[in-house]
DNA sequence: CAGTCGATTCGATGATTGTCGAAACATGGA
DNA sequence: TCCATGTTTCGACAATCATCGAATCGACTG
């Protein structure tokens, strides 16, 4: 993955109403949800939303399908981890003892 | 971990320099690295560097100690972990099947 | 104490971002 | 075709952010 690529995942994932969105998205899984159902359960405007959906969309970390007159929107698992795979390589320069939490 | 926190993180790493001065961190482990070798790694301005770690300490991901005249910089590894933790939960609503890589 | 060197703060500027009303677009049904 | 509904685009606004020169602060040295 590269550096921009994981600039604007992250970018996407910076704001209130995006991150809320993205883990709405999350619990749901892979089946999605609809534009406007995410737009009722966080009182976002439908302008708005759209706005944010498409961040979160070009930056990969969510996806899109068309469903009738409804449009649902998923959470793009592989790209998270891409992403978290990225800010945790080379984790001590590779004496990685200091960066795991406690157990495991 | 809070959400206003989460957002403070991500946002500070959603910028290229501070991407940069992150990873450079997290490669060099808990020793850290004084400032001005970080802004001569970087080819950064010291006035850029310093806004760009007050960004990253204040959102809890580096700390910092004193040794001399020099400051050390280092990657608070637990709030990364945190962080992550904060994004992967709840995956798929505890069914947490499709959310993992392919393996493991 | 005066000088040096590492690091931060201040101030100003140009660029980017989040919000939302209004309008437009697209899909499905009468 | 015409209407209703779900969603997106457009336009404008206020707010925040990234950058860097200049000045300042703090710690060591002679």
């Amino acid at each position: 993955m590269k550096p921009a690529q994981v600039v604007k995942a992250l970018a996407a994932l910076a704001q209130p109403t995006r991150l809320a969105i993205y883990r709405l998205l999350v619990a749901r899984g892979p089946q999605g949800m609809a534009a406007g159902e995410v737009a009722a359960k966080l009182k976002v405007a439908p302008a708005t939303l759209s706005f944010h959906l498409k961040a979160l969309s070009h930056a990969g970390l969510i996806g899109s399908r068309q469903e009738g007159r409804f449009i649902y929107y998923a959470a793009n698992f592989a790209a998270m981890n891409e992403m978290v795979a990225y800010l945790t390589e080379n984790c001590c320069g590779g004496d990685a003892t200091a960066c795991l939490p406690k157990a495991k």
